[in-house]
DNA sequence: AGACAAGGCG
């Protein structure tokens, strides 16, 4: 019998590599040699926490993630790198957990790593990604004497003012690191063009395109493109996103996927069906494969034409190229049945989506209860719409404004109090919905029978009117 | 090597 061999730390690093399941790294990772009673403690190298703590992060495995971390912390025979942590305030920005990002920060001197200006970034934007602008500030004004802002931190104040749709302070923005001598690059760019594109400022976005590279010599990329053929798409002039991709070719710029993708959804938003097979068929071509957006925006078009057939043609196909679908392709599908009326078939989907392996989130509930209103299934929808509360999420304002529209055209004054009372103890009722509950009630009702009705809503379901919080969510 | 930008649902 053959005494099997040890692996070496070398070699474990290059099976979690490979590992593409979470769980099974893990296993490998706390049990490198199962074969093997050794007494010896395993000699890890950096580069084997690296990639495990990077994947049990992006899994959100945060609870097993802190664990390898511990242990890390307890190692001697290395200096941890920053980036490790850099890439775990990401991960907990990406699942919403802006405190985690925090906590992360503040421990790091307590691994023997120190902070530098890469960390410090990769805490403003994951405040940003979680909308958390005032603990940004915070952050900002806290550390504000200790730090020389770099490239990369112009670049996410910038993207925070173009989020929030505050163009002028973006510039503004620009203008300050320009005026300190920070030079702006690509990313730099590719932030503002793609700001002002969502913005409606389509003449500014080209007209910066043209000074990135006259004034400041930097080369307009991949994203900026993509950014000004989406807005361009858009507003309908598909003879200039085109005659922009053709100056892609002459400016070597490389065609990938996103501006394949942008045109494949664009085109099928306004039913040229053919003119999107074209550049399906350009992209595969080019050795490019379609991936999980590209199938989202495929099945989004047959969905809006009511053609759920092709839709789960397309789902079929991503089977069978083993694409994975995800939350949002079922957030399309489910939005599409409804559209077409099949609100029950709807449902039935959504309540597998568990089953299936997925969460729904807010976009789910919120789809499948305006789909509900608009398919006038009131009953069904005020049901939904306390499972929906139960779990946290509160519907659209749009939502909000069918189901009371719609139970006040169908006159069922008895749900509408259910339904506003869900809201009311949600908190979520908003002006908006008051006015339109009163102005409803008024048109059905002889105008001495209002203020009796609205007290029937008031008082026995303890509702309170607070102006102060009487604000959409 | 890797932080920051860019395509899909409401």
């Amino acid at each position: 019998m053959s005494v099997p061999k040890a692996i070496s730390p070398h070699r474990l690093s290059s099976l979690l590599r490979r590992q593409k399941d979470p769980n099974l790294a893990l296993q490998l990772f706390q049990n490198p040699n199962p074969q093997l009673q050794s007494t010896k403690p395993f000699r890890y190298s950096l580069l084997s926490y690296d990639i495990i703590i990077t994947k049990l992060a992006r899994a959100k495995m945060f609870d097993q993630m802190d664990q390898i971390l511990l242990q890390m912390g307890r190692e001697t025979r290395f200096v941890t790198k920053e980036i490790i942590f850099c890439n775990v305030i990401s991960s907990y920005a990406r699942a919403r957990l802006p405190h985690k990002a925090l906590e992360m920060f503040e421990q790091i001197p307590s691994f023997r790593c120190r902070r530098t200006l890469k960390s410090y970034n990769a805490v403003l934007d994951a405040l940003l990604k979680c909308g958390e602008i005032g603990k940004m500030r915070e952050f900002l004004v806290g550390l504000g004497n200790q730090v020389n802002p770099d490239v990369c931190t112009f670049n996410i104040l910038i993207n925070a003012n173009c989020k929030y749709g505050c163009l002028d302070d973006a510039r503004n923005v620009f203008d300050t690191m320009l005026s300190r001598g920070v030079e702006p690059n690509e990313v730099t760019f590719a932030t503002l063009i793609s700001g002002f594109c969502s913005n409606c400022k389509l003449e500014e976005a080209l007209r910066l395109k043209e000074d990135m590279s006259k004034v400041y010599g930097v080369k307009p990329n991949s994203s900026v493109y993509v950014s000004l053929i989406k807005e361009l798409c858009r507003i309908g002039e598909f003879g200039l996103a085109f005659g922009l991709k053709d100056e892609m070719e002459r400016e070597k710029v490389t065609l990938g996927l996103t501006v394949y993708t942008t045109f494949i959804s664009a085109l099928f938003k306004v039913g040229k069906k053919d003119e999107a097979h074209k550049i399906l068929e350009e992209m595969k071509g080019s050795g490019l494969k379609p991936d999980t957006v590209t199938y989202n925006a495929m099945i989004h078009g047959f969905c809006m034409e009511n053609d759920l057939n092709a839709a789960y043609k397309v789902l079929d196909q991503m089977v069978k190229e083993e694409c994975k679908a995800d939350i949002i392709t079922y957030n399309i599908i489910i939005g599409g049945l409804c559209k077409d009326g099949k609100w029950s078939e709807a449902n039935d989907l959504f309540e597998d989506l568990p089953r299936l392996g997925y969460k729904p989130d807010v976009v789910s509930f919120r789809t499948m209860f305006v789909g509900l209103c608009n398919c006038r299934r009131f009953n069904e929808a005020a049901t939904f719409l306390d499972e929906m509360l139960f779990k946290g999420y509160i519907p659209s304002s749009e939502g909000r404004q069918k189901i009371v529209d719609g139970l006040c055209q169908e006159g069922d004054m008895k749900l509408l109090v259910k339904v506003l009372s869900s809201l009311g103890n949600a908190n979520s009722i908003g002006v908006d919905t008051w006015e339109l509950v009163i102005s409803m009630v008024c048109k059905k009702e002889s105008l001495s029978n209002v203020s009796e009705k609205v007290d029937t809503l008031l008082v026995p379901n303890n509702f309170l009117y607070r102006p102060k919080e009487g604000k959409l969510y």
